[in-house]
This record gives structure tokens, C-alpha cells and sequence, in this order.
DNA sequence: TGAATAGTGTCTTTCAGACAATATTCT
DNA sequence: AGAATATTGTCTGAAAGACACTATTCA
């Protein structure tokens, strides 16, 4: 990559403008969607819940920073899947900052592991984050809004993507599936309907194997693929 | 806004960097999806066909950027919707640029307008941009994979946003509708099924006025509605 | 055997595609 | 009347929802 030298190309001034990416980390717990939020250690809005986020680097690819701010603000290791921009101009206090959204997705197993000094799983309903008391929380910056579209987003591709499988474990029941599904689009689905759906959909692969420890009938464990089957 | 000060909030540097947006702007010619490129009047890539873009000012929107890109590059006033942003770090030669992807539609009879010196509109087949002799074009930097990119959202959300009547005149008849949608799909659809869906879809509202000039029999003329209707 | 859920079958309704008939306007 | 397209109707098959039945595992 040569030299920053604007001069030589664009006779008129541009202005660099401060980039950084916000991850919105989404899980499935007891059948409602929840996101990671982190109480923030610095400046503005400090101690207020908010999302995970760094400044991108000037030699990091936009993915990268995601998962770096994923593992490093957030302590999940994850794919990410970038959304939307944010770009008002006074959505920062401290200056302009683009923001390019990602949302990753965990199951739900590893929302204890993440819940650690600072960081909780929070519900979001209705694209709105609710705290403890099931009141609406109120987020610094645009977070709200960034919330909300990541939510929008991933339920309007619930059916169109592999992501969503970053919900499950690595293997699931389809009855783990149908309450992911219902967790994210708010709403109950008919199980037959469902089951027959998804099976046909070619993004399911059986293993084979069952449920254990359950205590009644042990459902059959399925795979995603990772590539959705052609036929 | 608060001047720059980042070292009182974060003392782990960063570095700004260059924020675009490149403007895919779209219509529908003779059945053909298009896209209008132009040639470019600056290094790098000077004289190639490229998609008009500009640099973010410090204190404007991302979408007015979009809006400055689409009036003074592309010579187009029309609406602009965000759909994903690309930051390769080798993407310019230049530098390090993060650009932010718009598209915009505009109707089939405004593509002569805009078709001035050094610009013009290109077929899109397949989300390939194809010249005069329907070879691939190459592109410079990566809009090849931008307006691919494009046209793929703007498929994905044909049903779901009022963005698509953008390409269509204020009034236009179902058949037109269906031509668009047709080009965009890449696919012809079924006449009574098409009808009767987008009828119902809440997003048409009947004119009571009727094509003239046509030779035949004229057909009813409907407005898209800026909001879905509810029913 | 009972509890609890997995997985499936059936009926009904809705919707899209195929195909074609009827309606309308202009020349 | 003829040309050309608009608009609608009918048939058929695929898919989804409602509901309930059978199957399976463990305690």
C-alpha cells in the first residue's frame, strides 16, 4: 500500500473520519433473545451498558476488527456478519464516528461463559433491550438503534442463512431449532409445518446420534451445513 | 461536536481513516436491469468506467453523501438506500478507504437524461456488469463485487421495500411493474399470480387513470404507496 | 405403567403456476 | 372488424396451519 497522499489524486480536501465497528452478540436463552452488553470502562457514558466496539485499525480488514472486538470487549469467539452503518454526525459525543454494525451469534450454552465482570445477556423484545425489571433499558449513543436493526436483520434472514446456526450448539434437535426460530421472530410456528420445512431446506445434516440425560423419548441431533445441500 | 481530542478517551491510538460512498445507481432499460457508470476524471484508474463516489465530509450525513454522489457524479436525484459497506484494506491503491455502499433507483426514461458525456448505463446480467459486445466488463478497485452486492439486495428485498418502485415512473401499470420486476429477478413471473399478490400487497394505489397513446387497451395506472398499507 | 416429548398423518386453507377465456381500446 | 393487450376465471399442485395420533425413551 503506498503512502497517504491525498494531494496527488484529489485536488479538493477530504477529512479522515474515525471507523470503528459495534458487535451485536445475540443469543437464545430460555426462548427469548438476548444481546451482550458491556458496561463501558472509559469515556463517554462511562459505566453504561453498551455495545462491544473498537476503532478499526488503518491495516485491519472490517471483519477482523469485528472479531476482534467480539473476543477482546466481549469474550466470544464467534463468525460475525456485518449488517448496517451508522454514520450521523452526532451520534459520538467526542467527535465523528462511522460505526459499521456486525452481530454475532453464540448459543445459548456459552452465555454463562461470557457473562462474566461487566458483561450481560440482556432481552431484547420487540427490538427494544429490556433490563431486570422488563422496563426498557436506555443505551448511550445510537445503540438502541443498532439493536433493534441487528434484530430486524436477522430475523428477516432467518431462513436465507446459515448465521442463525451460530445460535445452536454444534449439534441440535430440531425442537432446539424451532425455539430458536421463535425466539427471534417473536412468534410461535406450527411444528409440523416447521419440521418438514427445514428438513427439505437442505441446510440440515442428521448425525446420526440423539439426545441423552432427558428423561423421556431423546430427539435425533442435526448439524448445519455449512453450504446449504443443492437438491 | 466536541473537537478531536481522542487522547483524553482513549489512549490506545487510533488513526482516522478515508470514508466514501460509491452509488450504484439502477433502472430497468427495454426489460435490462442497468447500472450508470462513468468514466473517471482522476487517478487511479483514470478513464475507466467506475461507479461515482464521493468522500464523506466531516459534518455530513452519510446518506446526503450518497445524495451529493448520486446529483453531482451521476447527474440523478433520486432517493438512496444503504446496503453494505466495503473496507478491504487493498481495495484503493491509494490508501486505506472504507466505502460505504447506496444504491439508487431511477426510472427506465430518466436513464437518456443522465446519460450524458462520460457517463453511461450498463447492463447487469447475473450481477455481471456486461459492455456493448456483452463481454464482462472489468472494473476498477472492487465495484465489480459492490454492484453485484447491489443487485443482489436489491432482489433479496423486491417484495419488501418501496425502494424498487424507484425504478418505475410516479404512475405505471402493472405490466411495467412486472417488466421491472422481471429484470431484476432475471426470471419471468406468472401474470395472474403476480397481479393478484402485488395487489394485495398493500403497496399499490389505484390512480383511476389509465394509459393513453397506446394502440391497444389501455391499462389501469396505480402510485406505489410511501407506506405499506396495513390491510 | 405413566410421563413427557418426538415424530408423523390427515384435513383444510391458502397461494402460486399454467392456461385460457373474456373485456376493452384503438386503428 | 381486427389487432393487441388488459383483466379475470378456473384448474391443479405445492405448501402451511390446525389438530391429533402414534412412537419411543426413561423413571
Amino acid at each position: 500500500m503506498m503512502t497517504l497522499r491525498p494531494a496527488d489524486y484529489d485536488a479538493s480536501a477530504f477529512t479522515p473520519l474515525a471507523v470503528t465497528v459495534d458487535v451485536v452478540v445475540l443469543t437464545v436463552v430460555d426462548g427469548v433473545l438476548t444481546v451482550l452488553l458491556a458496561k463501558r470502562a472509559e469515556q463517554p457514558a462511562l459505566g453504561s451498558w453498551a455495545l462491544p466496539g473498537v476503532f478499526v485499525r488503518p491495516d485491519e480488514e472490517l471483519d477482523a476488527a469485528a472479531r476482534r472486538a467480539a473476543q477482546d470487549k466481549a469474550g466470544v469467539a464467534a463468525p460475525v456478519r456485518q449488517f448496517q452503518t451508522f454514520g450521523g454526525v452526532a451520534r459520538d459525543p467526542r467527535m465523528r464516528i462511522v460505526s459499521v454494525g456486525y452481530m454475532a451469534a453464540v448459543p445459548g450454552g456459552a452465555a454463562e461463559a461470557a457473562q462474566a465482570d461487566g458483561r450481560r445477556f440482556m432481552r431484547v423484545t420487540d427490538g427494544v433491550v429490556r433490563g431486570a425489571n422488563n422496563r426498557k433499558l436506555a443505551l448511550p449513543f445510537d445503540h438502541a438503534e443498532i439493536i433493534a436493526a441487528a434484530a430486524a436483520d436477522l430475523r428477516h434472514n432467518l431462513d436465507h442463512s446459515a448465521f442463525a446456526f451460530g445460535l445452536l450448539p454444534r449439534e441440535f434437535s430440531l425442537r432446539e431449532l424451532q425455539q430458536v426460530h421463535e425466539a427471534v421472530r417473536g412468534a410461535s410456528v406450527n411444528k409440523p409445518a416447521f419440521r418438514k420445512r427445514l428438513l427439505e431446506s437442505g441446510w440440515l445434516e442428521p448425525t446420526g446420534r440423539r439426545e441423552t440425560d432427558k428423561g423421556f423419548r431423546p430427539a435425533e441431533l442435526y448439524t448445519a451445513r455449512a453450504e446449504r445441500r443443492v437438491a
